[in-house]
RNA sequence: GGAGGGGUGGCAGAGCGGUUGAAUGCGCUUGUCUUGAAAACAAGUAUGGCGGUAACGUCAUCGCAGGUUCGAAUCCUGUCCCCUCCGCCA
């Protein structure tokens, strides 16, 4: 959520901040709503304070309350339940209000309203925009891949990774976490799959997308399309001690995405697909530190990139294109030559305080010192099947075998896919 | 699924209708003492809203939401969570 507070103060600023993203926020709604907040807010504790003034001299006192002191209090009473009703509806278009509001991008993050206009920042060495066989026809005919078997259990969009196709990715995923966890020195969580609404709500993935979010009625819970939801439940509704931060967190949780919104892309192999598992990083950080923080992760994304010997580029994402709770976001993207296109295995994004704030999410910075919200950080380390993509499509030989990355090997205990 | 028990400040743990935002202990911060430390002693130590330049004032919060009452941490209803025993099951 963004800060009240701030759109208050300075309604202009925070206007041309979403209007780069391409929204129009009900800004004179909402001032509207915080002040007749605030008047509703006074006038209940007027009431309020002669209230408890009364009944505590009564106690005081030690004696009956007087017949005209009932009759007077009752009406207090009365007209502190209306008041209440008032501002418990305030309060709730207010909040209806806010949280679909997106995140005010940086001042640093370019123009623009689409992905054309985000901006390749660098390329990796040696770059080779290559071109072979997809992975769709490789890996079927390898047979480590079964997109029929896939549609066949549970509709288009799934698929089926067998024997050495799925150990690859099994390797890959236990790779990625050991370098984030004893490099990297981040901390492993295994959190649960399902969530509370509430905690979909504190990552920014509620209201607004509900849509993209698979669910259970009966226990109202909501399957996770990444792990940076869970992950960013992990400390809500609390005040983190002084001298925690940062808190670096690790998780390869598998995602489930509808992808109601983007149907008709990528419909062909296993670029885009309903249920994939991914390696995520996510940092509580001090604000003063989260720019840094921010090239931090990034650098350690594009790490795993090159120890896997791909070709790969980082893109900024302009101010039309950043996620929802983004400020800030950087892509990685590596070269796929069966696709004949990059493929985004990371995205790599601060969310400033916006998700910390709709969390209760906060953090002390010294002893005796007033709360603060931390900023939230999340990126790809890295996304799976895609990467899985890449490895099979750039590790095709002239035999029809695949040799993979030699990091990779003491996790398979092979350094080659080829046919049975 | 059946039967019970419980959710109070950083932690432990009182309170069960009236100066209780909340005893007491521990922890933590500061000070006194000490060459230094420990011990001892003293003071302080929740979060958020509203008003105020500030000092400060005021309101709310004892899992959460309602209700009863002049007045609720205390009584009532619902709900969430935790624990114990039985059943079932990976």
């Amino acid at each position: 959520m963004i800060s009240l507070e701030q759109i208050v103060r300075d309604p202009e600023k925070f206007r041309a901040a979403l209007v780069r993203r391409g929204e129009t926020p009900p800004i004179e709604r909402i001032i509207e709503l915080d002040s007749r907040r605030k008047e509703l807010i006074q006038a209940v504790d007027v009431d309020r304070a002669n209230r408890n003034k009364v009944s505590k001299a009564i106690g005081d006192e030690k004696r009956k309350p007087m017949p005209e002191e009932i009759v007077e209090m009752r009406e207090t009473g009365d007209r502190i339940k209306a008041i209440q009703a008032d501002l418990a509806g305030v309060l709730e278009e207010l909040n209806a209000t806010l949280l679909p509001i997106p995140n005010a991008p940086l001042d640093d993050v370019p123009d623009g309203l689409d992905e054309e206009s985000n901006i390749v920042i660098r390329t990796s060495e040696g770059l080779t925009e290559t071109h072979g066989n997809a992975h769709w026809d490789v890996a079927t005919e390898l047979d480590i891949l079964d997109l029929e078997a896939g549609a066949s259990i549970a509709g288009a969009r799934f698929y089926v990774l067998k024997g050495k196709g799925a150990k690859l990715q099994r390797a890959l995923a236990s790779w990625m976490l050991d370098i984030q966890t004893e490099v990297h020195g981040y901390t492993e969580i295994d959190p649960p799959l399902l969530v509370r609404g509430e905690t979909m709500t504190g990552s920014g993935n509620l209201p607004k997308f509900k849509d993209n979010l698979y669910r259970d009625d009966d226990s109202d819970l909501w399957l996770v399309p990444t792990a940076e939801v869970a992950l960013n439940g992990l400390h809500q509704g609390q005040i983190i001690d002084p001298d925690k931060l940062p808190l670096k967190y690790v998780a390869q949780t598998p995602s489930f995405r509808k992808e109601q919104t983007s149907a008709g892309r990528d419909v062909r192999g296993i670029k885009r697909v309903h249920q994939f598992e991914k390696v995520e990083m996510f940092r509580y950080v001090e604000p003063e530190t989260s720019d840094e923080m921010l090239e931090e992760m990034l650098g350690e994304a594009e790490s795993l990139c090159a120890r896997l010997g791909l070709t790969y580029r980082v893109l900024q994402l302009c101010a039309g294109d950043i996620g929802f709770q983004s400020a800030k976001t950087y892509d990685i993207e590596v070269w796929s030559p069966g696709c004949a296109e990059w493929l985004e295995v990371s995205s790599i994004s601060t969310c400033t305080d916006f998700q910390a704030r709709r969390n209760g999410t906060r953090y002390r910075p010294e002893v005796g010192a007033s709360t603060k919200l931390p900023h939230t950080l999340n990126g790809s380390g890295l996304a799976l099947p895609r990467i899985w993509i890449a490895v099979i499509e750039n590790g095709l030989q002239e035999d029809g075998t695949i040799v993979i990355p030699e990091v990779l090997v003491p996790y398979t205990g092979w350094d080659r896919i080829e046919a049975n």
